[in-house]
DNA sequence: CTGAAAGCGCTTACAG
DNA sequence: CTGAAAGCGCTTACAG
């Protein structure tokens, strides 16, 4: 089957018919409309796309931008395929398909971006890993693609985004932490410019101060975000004077490193050091002991995110009145063994 | 900046010019290009993809399926980021762009794939996880799609396809194996009906047989191709009575499982078990003791992979003259700790 | 309820 | 070397 115009021909009606028989339209006989829906089934008729886009300005195609670097290829976790999963959840309510864009680690992600919007491939983006400055949101605003970001910014205007409760896990680490006799706790903080790694040690540095415990920045510990990373993570915390008694990562695969380095030191965690980590994913779930950790619905979230994005969108905001607004996505606080101890006074500092 | 008419009018010239100098036709006065090509990037003008598309009949995009099941999701590795990338490092060369196109869990892939066909959202298809029967197969075929397939299988007609070595990787564990004593040896195969586990096994049976060894069903112990099925496969082999001294997996995720079945019941790889794993990943490096694993570049496989799906397509097929034949893509074996051992008289059957 | 026609944004023979 | 025009496959006012 080729196009509209050899289906019109073989049910002998004209294409505007069957085009409106084929759309739901109202205003077309139920008869017709039905000998319009068996032929289309049987011959395998699907409305070519591009003409469609041409006609309608629009694709019905979302792409979700990907940044594939050497490390998120060697780091690859739940994350995407899981978010990936709760929009489509959304997005075929109506009828969208979900692409996904992966920049090449050799591409600018700015340019990469602007020829996607320029090529009106999709409709809407969606937008991750966004950084403290990220020209990406500027260059989408101007474009006036509707699009939403996972991950806050500092950049751009009044775009709707939706983050992690960064604060949260800062805050009720470092509480629970404190509640537990420590006070000097360390974090490991991503040393990229994304932007959670400044909102969480901002939070981190609140929490200390709600406690009356002095901001030591040396037990800031600036690593990628990582497994090698929380090797690396768990290397700097050995060589610091007065070693900090427990840590706080912030990236779902350093616990697996930093476990990794803390046993070649024969340091038990939930014994020698408390290790808060972050989210809960298949890959921690082994450790032992086991991790204290933060967990969430990737499936949910990704739900949350598709609705939010379509509420940006005219022609999808009706059907989600509370869409279009920012939201902070909490996470679950799982307790282990990793910080199961409480410290006594001899060996607080 | 809206279209190539307000492109053309600012610049004072008709649009097929514009478009004749931006596509780099001949024919087109060099003072004029400059122009027009200036303009274009002054103003942020980008052919519509839709526009293009439509009168080309092409869409320069290349898709790549993914089938995101729960189990995917949880098991998340660098196969397919790593392949990505090599597929974008060839199709850059010919400014074609790469989007993945995740099939849910809850649509049937046959439905998903033909209306992905169907809307010519791209002009070819890379399949993976190919079954022993895929009806996607003879789909692609049948619509005459350029595509290459990322597995073997049992459907279809004369299809290009890439695939991995299961059967060296058979072969060269069992000979190993046998080397160092084994005569007992399990293999851990998928019990899904992927195509890779049917490969595999026939290997692996092959090469019994040339060491003159009897095939033993209860040695193919069948289970999900995840870290969960390489715990499942340790505690099933821990329950065959006459015990194998040795196993070959058949997935990246599954040596974690394993190790982590085999640690409970005491036993250690490489001393007690003779454990050979599949690939070598960023997960599996840090295992103790250290993994007998096969070794493969992903970005050069899927710079294989991306010449070999242009080669079959009439645009392309010119510049990769060697490029629509089947590959079997080599594994090199990295010796490990973790079959180090030779097995004594004591301890053969 | 249906048909005829316009037009979405491009590229490409064709004429000059 | 450039312009005018056709037409890719659709959807959608508009007329009847």
């Amino acid at each position: 089957m080729k196009g509209i115009r050899q289906l019109a021909e073989h049910l002998d009606i004209s294409i505007g018919t069957v085009s409106r028989a084929l759309n739901g339209k109202p205003d077309v006989n139920d008869e017709t409309r039905r000998r319009v829906l068996a032929a289309a089934e049987e011959l395998g008729y699907v409305a070519n796309q591009s003409g469609r886009s041409l006609r309608q300005g629009m694709t019905n195609v979302i792409g979700l931008m990907l940044e594939v670097s050497r490390e998120t290829i060697e780091n690859s976790d739940d994350f995407f395929l899981g978010v990936t999963d709760g929009l489509q959840s959304v997005f075929s309510r109506h009828k969208l398909d979900l692409v996904m864009l992966p920049c090449p680690d050799d591409e600018d992600p700015h340019e990469y971006l602007k020829r996607m919007v320029a090529r009106r491939l999709v409709d809407a983006l969606i937008l991750s890993a966004t950084r403290r400055t990220d020209r990406r949101i500027e260059l989408l605003e101007k474009a006036r693609i509707p699009f939403v970001a996972l991950g806050r910014s500092a950049s751009g205007g009044s775009y709707t985004w939706m983050d992690l409760d960064f604060e949260g896990v800062a805050a009720r680490g470092v509480d629970r932490l404190v509640a537990k006799g420590h006070r000097r706790i360390a974090v490991a903080a991503p040393s990229s410019d994304i932007n959670l790694g400044y909102l969480f040690v901002d939070a981190y540095r609140q929490a200390l101060q709600r406690h009356g415990i002095a901001f030591d920045p040396a037990l800031v510990i600036r690593v990628k975000s990582s497994e090698q990373g929380g090797y690396q993570a768990g290397h700097e915390l050995l060589m610091i004077e007065e070693r900090p008694t427990a840590i706080i990562l912030i990236h779902e695969l350093m616990a697996i490193g930093l476990y990794r380095r803390l046993a070649e030191a024969g340091i038990v965690p939930g014994r020698d050091l408390a290790v808060v980590g972050f989210r809960e994913e298949p890959r921690t779930h082994f450790l032992q002991p086991t991790l204290t950790s933060f967990r969430m619905s990737l499936r949910d979230l990704g739900a949350q995110l598709g609705e939010t994005l379509l509420a940006t969108m005219p022609a999808y905001a009706d059907h989600y009145p509370q869409g279009a607004r920012n939201r902070i996505w909490p996470l679950e606080l799982v307790p282990g063994e990793s910080d199961a101890f409480t410290l006594n006074q001899k060996n607080r500092a």
